[in-house]
DNA sequence: CTGAAAGCGCTTACAG
DNA sequence: CTGAAAGCGCTTACAG
């Protein structure tokens, strides 16, 4: 295959300079249409794109964004196993971006150092934070003076980047709300991890916000965490909550996967979903629809979660706007049969 | 922050010329083992590590791969939403890449002009195909002339790329045979699409030659092709097989997805699994050991297979080895619920 | 063993 | 409106 044509062999074959050829094709100063014309037909003639590695290095913009996945044990794998929430978003974050002309490198994050390097030495134009970090690695990325976007982060961060999130609040409230209506009373919340992560602690707030609306006490000792996010960690709760004397009728639950776990770990044990227990997800993972009961869930739409970090984030980059925003995508209640009124 | 050194400054600081920092970083040539000492000690003090863009520039070498992914109506979500297989395949190769140093892109596909002129354009210096793409595809990636490992290819395209696989034929007899052994005599084949998926048709091989070994006729009826792999497609064959006459008692599929999907529709007709019907499925993801009933299953180490294709392509760069190899990984049945003596 | 110089393929002041 | 030249941060024959 004859190789790739450089700037230089267009510039030749429109009899122009290598400099007038990157002129028309930045659309920077005023080139003569008649010039451009030539040039133009020449990139056709030819067949020539140019090599984003050169102009990489001499506009010191890559046209390259990176996704940062949080890392266990060293891999990402087991996040995206469990998380299919992950590979949607992704998608999502590809999608946009190959249409926007930029590419996308994913990255199992270590250190900050680490991290700082690979922006660097890559020259990423900006980044998209999918999940929690050390706080220190957010300092150390301020620094790096890159747009960069965060998904589902609260507070303390939220001035310094912008940031994609769901309506958190809204969720808890809604899921517990509509066991409620179904007429429960003793419902309990499984969540990861209050302290740190503040998306759960919002989703605990709209739940305890359903229970005061409607007269219902609160009750801690009906509030459960499990430190991680995986079929098996909710097989774990499951099993706690039939050991407790506090028993519930309903349960809302800070993520699908945990639900499914649940909802096994009862199966296993001939209890049944809904008639003994409610539950109730949260993101509606494609799978939900197809276990047995199907999971009634709290919705977000996280393939366009992708597509509008990206798009944020490439707006950032292509305007140099300085302006952090915070958006908030909307939630939605998928009732389906892992509810039922007591 | 002050920016990255470059290495004029470190050769400044050593007292050398860029020229030797190049060569003692890149461990060419003989240096003095006391210049050596010299500049590593200015790249430790001054916190230096290269450009990445520049020597890619100036080596015509990225240390970047680049995953291939499916598209389906021009975005990657739908094969990523349905097919965690995917998302696990390539934790496995960003894991691996980056222990060797080795950047990850992904991309969806479009046409073969775009996928070439993605490659050129990023000096990409090897590539995994991801599934199954047009055959000109390959035609076009061949005249690359870098390093491209495809996963689950067979035949035509496997001497000219290296190709990672799973033993699918010993696959399909497992899946077979187990419910052979169970009593089931009537059993069906579910898949995708045998004439344009190789995999699939490796499977339907191992399949028959269990009927076969066992003196069980061979019942064309009971093939079934989807199309597609989603949870919906398998709703559908479900409902096709009980519309048949030629019922099975026993379904082997060529996807954990299709027989959750298959599952889910049984039971929404409060058929039974696997009283009514036993199924197996192929992967083994995550998911599979929650459903109720949990899903006997021929697993794939979709992870170690990740990281093999990258080991693979890496190993194919480094050494500019020609030699293109086809690994076969193994595959193992998992016995759980949804299989039972008839 | 070490360095000056050219080059990788672009962009961008600057001059005309 | 157009081009010559320097520069982005490296590498690598080549010469010494």
């Amino acid at each position: 295959m004859n190789k790739k044509p450089t700037i230089k062999e267009v510039a030749k074959y429109a009899g122009v300079s290598p400099a007038t050829v990157s002129y028309v094709l930045n659309g920077v100063k005023k080139v003569s249409n008649e010039t451009k014309k030539r040039v133009l037909e020449a990139v056709d003639q030819l067949n020539y794109y140019p090599d984003f590695t050169a102009i990489s290095l001499s506009k010191r913009k890559s046209n390259l964004i990176g996704i940062m996945l949080p890392l266990i044990e060293d891999t990402p794998a087991s996040v995206f196993k469990n998380n299919f929430y992950y590979t949607e978003f992704v998608s999502g974050v590809e999608l946009v971006s190959r249409n926007r002309k930029f590419d996308t490198m994913i990255t199992g994050v270590g250190n900050p150092e680490e991290c700082r390097q690979w922006v660097k030495k890559r020259n990423l134009d900006g980044l998209i934070f999918l999940g929690l970090f050390p706080e220190k690695l957010y300092n150390e990325m301020k620094t790096l003076n890159i747009p960069i976007v965060l998904i589902d982060t609260y507070e303390k961060y939220t001035n310094l980047f912008s940031n994609i999130q769901v309506n958190d609040e809204l969720g808890g409230y809604l899921a517990a709300s509509h066991l409620i209506e179904l007429g429960h009373k003793d419902i309990a919340f499984i969540a990861t991890d209050l302290k740190s992560s503040p998306v759960d602690a919002k989703r605990y707030q709209g739940y305890k916000r359903a229970l005061q609306e409607t007269g219902i006490k609160f009750n801690e000792k009906l509030t459960y965490q499990t430190y991680d996010i995986t079929f098996e960690h909710g097989k774990k709760v499951a099993e706690e909550i039939l050991k407790s004397e506090q028993k519930p009728t309903g349960i809302v639950t800070v993520s699908d996967v945990l639900a499914i776990g649940i909802m096994k770990a009862l199966q296993m044990k001939h209890i049944q979903v809904p008639n003994d227990y409610s539950i109730v997800g949260f993101d509606d993972l494609s799978i939900s629809e197809y276990t047995t009961p199907s999971l009634t869930t709290v919705r977000q739409d996280i393939f366009e979660k992708g597509k509008y970090a990206a798009n944020l984030l490439i707006n950032a980059i292509e305007s140099e706007d300085v302006e952090h925003q915070t958006v908030e995508l909307p939630v939605e209640l998928i009732i389906r049969q892992s509810t039922k009124a007591l």
